[in-house]
DNA sequence: TCTGACCTTCCAGTAAACTGGAAGGTCAAG
DNA sequence: CTTGACCTTCCAGTTTACTGGAAGGTCAGA
């Protein structure tokens, strides 16, 4: 028997969050020992890392679920776990030229007030640098 | 007078919007005409644009309103704007290598998929791409 | 027996950034 | 004078991924 925290626990996560999954349908309803407490087979800790994986490579949820669920019906996921990854690719590359070209403006923007004589600075009057 | 549907369509967004920006304090309160409608300047409309910018490079209103309100606040000393400049470089230089270590992760897995046999896939992994 | 660490359910709240809708005012055109 | 497209305020809901807490059940050890 390998209660609710025990399992968390393996797969650096908290109880809690193994109910939350379980209600969001990535954990199916786990076996319940006599008094009712949750009975994981040892297969949900790798489940759960999977799930883990996926969250760190920036899926949602429900991306992962979509993945778990083509696996749970004894398909190779594969294909869409490709397809996925290309996506959160795209838009990783998307995000980071944003943030690059954002950097460039604030840096700009640091660059002159660096130039500028601070004690120079009137406190009455508005900042030029900006 | 450019009223608030206007000046939102100039900068790709919603009259809702800039009433939400106004709420959290990222657009000054607007003038107002006799009949009680917004009157905005025309600078809103590259204020909007910038925020929208900085939004869309996964800042947070927060943070586009700390550069903002330094943009704005010409009481403060110029030190002090240069440090939160600064500070935002920093910030940004840690969200663009953080994104690019998740790019450079994501790639790899994504990789192993184009070069891999789906047939390959182990049931017991779940996934052996991810 | 009691304490403490588990477990159960259910309900609420959090942050972020909107979005929707109700109820009503304004104004130019037909 | 009415229609329709604007505008106003205020309040409530959405999404994501949890997290907290109440109220109570279970069980091993001192």
């Amino acid at each position: 028997m390998i209660r609710i925290g025990e399992t968390a626990a393996a797969a650096g996560l908290t109880a809690k969050t193994l109910r939350f999954y379980e209600d969001r349908g990535l954990l199916p309803a786990a076996d319940r020992a006599p008094n009712g407490y949750r009975d994981y087979p040892h297969e949900t800790v790798s489940r759960l890392e999977f799930i883990r994986r996926g969250r760190t490579a920036g899926l949602t949820l429900a991306q992962i679920g979509d993945i778990l669920s083509v696996r749970d019906t004894g398909q190779a996921p594969c294909v869409h776990v490709k397809d996925l990854l290309a996506n959160q690719l795209r838009d990783l590359d998307a995000q980071i030229a944003e943030l690059t070209a954002l950097r460039a403006t604030v840096a700009e923007f640091h660059d002159a007030a660096a130039a500028g004589d601070p004690a120079a600075c009137d406190p009455e009057r508005i900042c030029s640098y900006l």
